[in-house]
DNA sequence: CCGAGGTTGTTAAATGTTGTACAAACTTAT
DNA sequence: ATAAGTTTGTACAACATTTAACAACCTCGG
């Protein structure tokens, strides 16, 4: 995750120019501490995720995976769904399947395309590690906050991750 | 920004196990829009900075040090303002450096030491982004929220930044 | 059936990142 | 003053990601 900050040592506003509409200062406050918290907890939770010899990327897999049918997935569609390009997520599954956590799969019916299928070692791993995972996202994240702040968070969120979803779907 | 998601396909308590702690529909929902808005929102970011010629990294650079004393700050200091590794940020510079944004500068008093400096060109191409970034920002963020929405998020991330500063300091 | 045009997934090369080790310089206790 | 220990920034090598190009395959209008 990178930084991004909007106000800044840049900010005036002589008259008569383009008026750049700057953050305010609680705006500017809250949007540091977005960056800030998706960063660090991003670092933490990977790092909580080390002992497994996994990276949060291969957890994602796992996850996405094994929520999916038959625990497995086309490239493409995987790729979508863990907001990869196609490349990349190509050369992770090279890694993951040489990890034995994943298998390439022919598909039937479409020559060109793969199933990426979770194997029983990445079934039994995503069974091992899940429950310690979870412990790391409540205790940094989910049990610092009030049911009612999740509620309300949530229900900001929920806009602006499908306005982003729709910008990138036609990107 | 990578994903991590907690409750999923594998959550089951078999009577007598270690009780893992799944997440609620409702935690779950909030984690996974938070997870999917920070890593979209940092990609259309990222994205918006590109006719620029700045990545995020660069950008983040760029902020920090104009808004230093001298517009210049220690490798190290940098390189924790903007957690990366000493060794990443090094790189960094480097590539800044050719493209003329930043000058590596001697340090008096500590011959270990540099300065990464912003140029004068650095100082200009901060100045010419900076607006469409926190244009960007508005856009894609801060104005889809409401002011009791902006204040309450802060509150609710305030302590959580905080708690994972420490964590990260004492690592 | 054919061929133009799209899709799927991989590859090679360039680029970026991470981890370790290191030399140089500083600090502190003796 | 000196040695032990710390801090600073870089360099190298291993690894990961990106970009562009590509071969193989599908689709669909003619």
């Amino acid at each position: 995750m990178d930084m991004h900050s909007a106000d800044t040592a840049v900010s005036s506003s002589p008259l008569g120019e383009e008026e750049t509409p700057w953050l305010s200062a609680k705006e500017q406050q809250f949007w540091r501490a977005h960056l800030e918290v998706a960063k660090l907890l991003d670092y933490q939770l990977g790092r909580e995720l080390q002992p497994h010899n996994l990276a949060s990327n291969d957890y994602e897999i796992l996850v996405v995976l094994s929520e999916s049918p038959d625990r497995r997935m086309r490239m493409t569609d995987l790729a979508t769904a863990t907001l990869q390009s196609k490349s990349r997520l190509s050369h992770q599954i090279t890694r993951m399947e040489s990890a034995g956590l994943v298998l390439r799969q022919d598909c039937p019916g479409d020559r060109r395309g793969l199933y990426a299928h979770l194997t029983e070692l990445g079934w039994e791993t995503m069974q091992k590690v899940a429950p310690d995972h979870v412990r790391s996202v409540r205790h940094h994240f989910i049990d610092r906050l009030s049911p009612e702040q999740i509620d309300a968070m949530y229900a900001a969120l929920a806009p602006i991750a499908e306005h982003l979803r729709a910008l990138r779907g036609r990107a």
